[in-house]
DNA sequence: AGAGTATATAGACACTCATCGATATTCAGA
DNA sequence: TCTGAATATCGATGAGTGTCTATATACTCT
């Protein structure tokens, strides 16, 4: 706790007017949980070759090779994007295809201009 | 290993120009250093709070009644923050004040809009 | 139905991390 | 110089996670 005495000598104050989170409990963890989802070099790396690919949507066995991984780690890298609401699955015969969230995307992008102080 | 046999009976390719990953390892790397420093609720709200403040920003002892935390827990997040190049930490007297790194937030930003298709 | 392929799941292991209490450090004022 | 306050660091601990191998599931074609 910052002594008022302290605060009258240095004629400063310290985020004076709200100690509210600007953001309420629920969102920032459903933020957090998108952010979860993005905090490995690998998915980083998937997500670009997802957006670089024909029609945007990729499946786990072009993953593989250019990642360096096993294809249960890759099909483990989606699953937690999906379930956090990054990608979207879809199967279609043997294969599942992998495409971004756009509502989730866009989401993510307006946290990163809620300041731009 | 996509079995010719089947794309030939599909008609369909699946990523069928380049595997190749379109963010350098280097970058994916970097990005998710900074991904990292966002996944957790706290320091969502810890930002939320920073952005919301007086100037821009925050000490610690503001941080720690709103989000239930011990000193040193935030503490920790906020070193975490500033490791990863999203806060700046200045020492003004016995405080020490977090800010936005406004080129990090950017650089940020900026990922979300490598792809809008 | 059987064989082969693409993907998912289970279990295990090493590693990271969020959190805390205890303590050290730094600084301002008396 | 001494005291008290703000912050940082240390060590520990429990939870979470990325990765693998092995195995199961789902689907297609013959």
């Amino acid at each position: 706790m910052k002594q008022l005495i302290q605060i009258s000598s240095e004629l400063e104050a310290c985020c004076p007017t709200s100690v509210e989170p600007a953001i309420a409990r629920e969102a920032a963890e459903e933020t957090s949980i998108m952010m979860k989802a993005l905090a490995d070099p690998n998915r980083i790396q998937i997500l670009a070759i997802i957006s670089n690919s024909e029609n945007n949507e990729c499946c786990v066995c072009d993953l593989t090779e250019p990642l360096n991984l096993t294809q249960p780690t890759v099909s483990h890298h989606l699953a937690k994007m999906v379930s956090a609401g990054i990608l979207e699955k879809e199967k279609r015969g043997t294969w599942s295809w992998y495409r971004l969230n756009q509502s989730a995307w866009e989401k993510l992008a307006g946290f990163f201009s809620f300041t731009k102080a």
